[in-house]
DNA sequence: GACATATAGTGGCTCACAGCCACTTATATG
DNA sequence: CATATAAGTGGCTGTGAGCCACTATATGTC
């Protein structure tokens, strides 16, 4: 990997007038001293709240678009965060109190008007958390935050209805050929249970038989020994194997029933 | 370490005072107060040659790095690029003289150390191009712009092997079950060929009758009345249909003979 | 305890499509 | 005209999704 502390090898003089180490170079550097955009990181982070899809949302409490329904999501701590990947899970923690859910970083939007503040960047990542874990929402900065249906969100501040499409349409089209919805559920469940998580995101039943096979046959969940009482039948309770759901399917689970 | 202007200016206190309209909060707003990172779109540009899958490097001309190979990319203008798009086009233009490939964004990565000049973000994209457009490239900034084989490529300024590693992969796996691969070949190709940019891309072999039915049947390519002739049986010539290689099969291609 | 009911879970068929491999077709060349 | 070589096809096998009827195991009611 590149090496930043050495110098370059020394150039005899080319372009100008006497060459420059590195370290000169970085000497004088100011960051500032350029025009730069704003960066952000803004997460979309979904459960599965009483059969629905939901994404967390906040209400702005400062400008700009003070008042709108907003992702989650804010700059860069440039001394605290050592990645974006660092930014994401504090501001996924701040607002929910969970840690370290399933993350992935989905689509960056940069241009000249979606922040009147000027151009602006924003990496956007979602977040799968269990919903066993929705009551820890924690609430520091006096915003409103809440869960809302997928469905029923119709306007957002900047672009970030945008960024929730794009957010929402990458979840759906993994669950077609990955395992990823073991993530919104605790830590042990059903099949019938997966299944259900299955068809409320992809928006359609699925092939009880199908779906058992293609899970099974993946090996990646386990039976844990228990069983699940309710009114009729006990099932299988299962856990995550392995690599959780990060399996990939050669073939799409696609319709069914 | 980093070396950043400023300090964050701290808000005078807006909250508790009196209330203040976005107008307002505008006014008093300059994104320069406030520490931001380095933004920057880096670019894999891939292309066929000889029958290898190849990128296109540059030599640094400038610190830091200076004389290290690297991908192509450099800031954001934030005069005339409308969006990170539009950088990224400029840039390929910049380099290749070609206008409008396939172009895809990738990653981006972001964190304190990547860069020696501080906190700094980099958008990757990966774009293809037809090996007919090789001899296209231009030099402006006196650097020195090559193809290099990918394989051959071992290290690169700042993380840009990092990055060069996940682009190929993305293109690697959407090349298992997208048709991707027409984007680097001239405008029309016979099958043999498409199938050859296949197998150099996956980096295995791929069985012809598999191939060819799945390329037909996806209806994404169609003959133009033209062979190309050559020194055994002639070969009907193609052209991509309506959406290009931009098909999604339900099932992967893989293995074979 | 017998039986109804409801959900959990299985058996076993069909169908689509990737892999396989031998076969046919069309051209250049000696 | 025979041969070599690459283009292109026929037709089988195997895997795994879709389908749907069937069995298994609990609760609740009488």
């Amino acid at each position: 990997m590149p090496v930043y502390g050495k110098l370059p090898q020394p150039h005899k003089n080319q372009e100008n007038s006497m060459p420059q180490t590195e370290k000169d170079f970085l000497k004088h550097y100011r960051a500032s001293d350029y025009p730069a955009p704003l960066v952000t990181v803004d997460m979309a982070i979904f459960t599965v709240l009483d059969d629905q899809l939901c994404v967390l949302l906040v209400k702005r409490a400062q400008h700009p678009a003070k008042g709108q329904w907003a992702l989650p999501g804010g700059f860069i701590n440039l001394e605290e965060d050592k990645d974006l990947q660092a930014t994401a899970h504090r501001k996924l923690k701040e607002k929910t109190g969970v840690d370290a859910p399933y993350l992935e970083q989905v689509i960056t939007s940069g241009n000249a008007s979606r922040d009147p503040r000027g151009w602006s960047v924003t990496i956007a990542y979602f977040a799968l958390i269990a919903n066993d874990n929705n009551d820890l929402i924690a609430d520091h900065s006096s915003e409103e935050v809440t869960w809302k249906p997928i469905s029923s969100v119709e306007s957002l501040a900047f672009d970030h209805l945008e960024l929730l499409a794009q957010c929402h349409q990458r979840l759906r089209s993994k669950v077609h050929y990955t395992a990823l919805p073991v993530h919104l559920l605790p830590a042990t469940f059903t099949l019938v249970e997966l299944q259900t998580i299955f068809e409320i995101i992809l928006g359609n039943k699925v092939e009880k038989k199908a779906f058992r096979r293609r899970i099974i046959d993946a090996d990646i969940i386990e039976e844990t020994g228990e069983m699940r009482a309710g009114v009729t039948r006990p099932a299988k309770l299962y856990r995550p194997k392995n690599n959780g759901g990060n399996h990939y399917f050669s073939r799409a689970i696609e319709g069914g029933r």
